[in-house]
DNA sequence: AAGCCAATTGAAAATCATTCTCATTTAATA
DNA sequence: TATTAAATGAGAATGATTTTCAATTGGCTT
């Protein structure tokens, strides 16, 4: 499976996949598209959707397995929203945070690690070694600010 | 339902609940009890689980209940796990945020908020205007550090 | 260009998590 | 203690996610 035209996010997903010695399947680079193209924060079953519009039939399944092996290989991000549910967005493996509006879903990138210069000395007093972390700012987009 | 030693976290819960003109049931109030007793962010099944420990037989549509009930009133925090699962930790409401061992699923505290100071300059030139954010550790407790 | 083979997929079943319904019980107040 | 709205329990219903396995396919090799 090889288009002639290729967005850099799948030429990207493609070459982090052939890295590792996994196949670069149309269900693959279809779910990079939708997620990069749509340019919010996608559920699984939005996924799906869009898969199956460009690829006709998919199952189920392999949207699951596609996004969880994505997210290992940093090519997808999870989120949570307050709600509990969860949303995927395209992301090339650079740390990055995000900003989701609570109306749309729609999500923004920053690049400024807020935690980054974070003083972690009353973290570090308790002995806790940090490893990752999660951040994540909910709020309005401008607009649905405009639109209210 | 009162006994004759309450934690003061069962009061606290307790306190809340009337200032909304809420019942303060023997379910609630033992949710409460495991959760800050435990020290650990609990999955519902686990806190369903203590709380039939502790009553006898309770329907588990209560503890989620209860819980939707309890965020809100910011009795309890939920926090997300990476592996996409939920759990629930004890809070008083004060604005802390927490790490957590991804060993033993630990939960402590830290009042410090990296957030706080953070500069918004790059989020609000995109015109975003930022309400609440969700911020998480992980990494190892010292138990788990030293275990390991 | 054709063949091989492990990796991947689709479909349905199985599992697990969460919510809903409604008859019964209970906490708070008078 | 009686009243009543709020809360609960039990199980059904729903929804999300994972598993299974036979069929298919991408990426080599020839």
């Amino acid at each position: 499976m090889m288009k002639d035209f290729e967005s850099t996010q799948e030429l990207y997903a493609r070459e982090v996949l052939r890295e590792k010695g996994l196949k670069s399947t149309a269900q693959r680079l279809a779910v990079v598209h939708v997620l990069h193209t749509s340019g919010k924060s996608l559920s699984v079953g939005e996924i799906h959707d869009g898969v199956k519009g460009m690829l006709g039939t998919t199952g189920l399944a392999t949207i699951y397995r596609t996004l969880e092996m994505f997210e290992e290989l940093g090519i997808v991000k999870r989120l949570h929203f307050p709600d509990g549910g969860r949303g995927y967005a395209f992301s090339q493996g650079e740390h990055v945070h995000h900003m989701v509006c609570v109306d749309c879903k729609g999500v923004f990138d920053f690049p400024e690690c807020p935690v980054e210069n974070f003083d972690y000395a009353s973290v570090e007093k308790q002995g806790f070694r940090v490893k990752d972390h999660f951040v994540q700012l909910f709020g309005q987009c401008v607009k649905c600010a405009e639109a209210a």
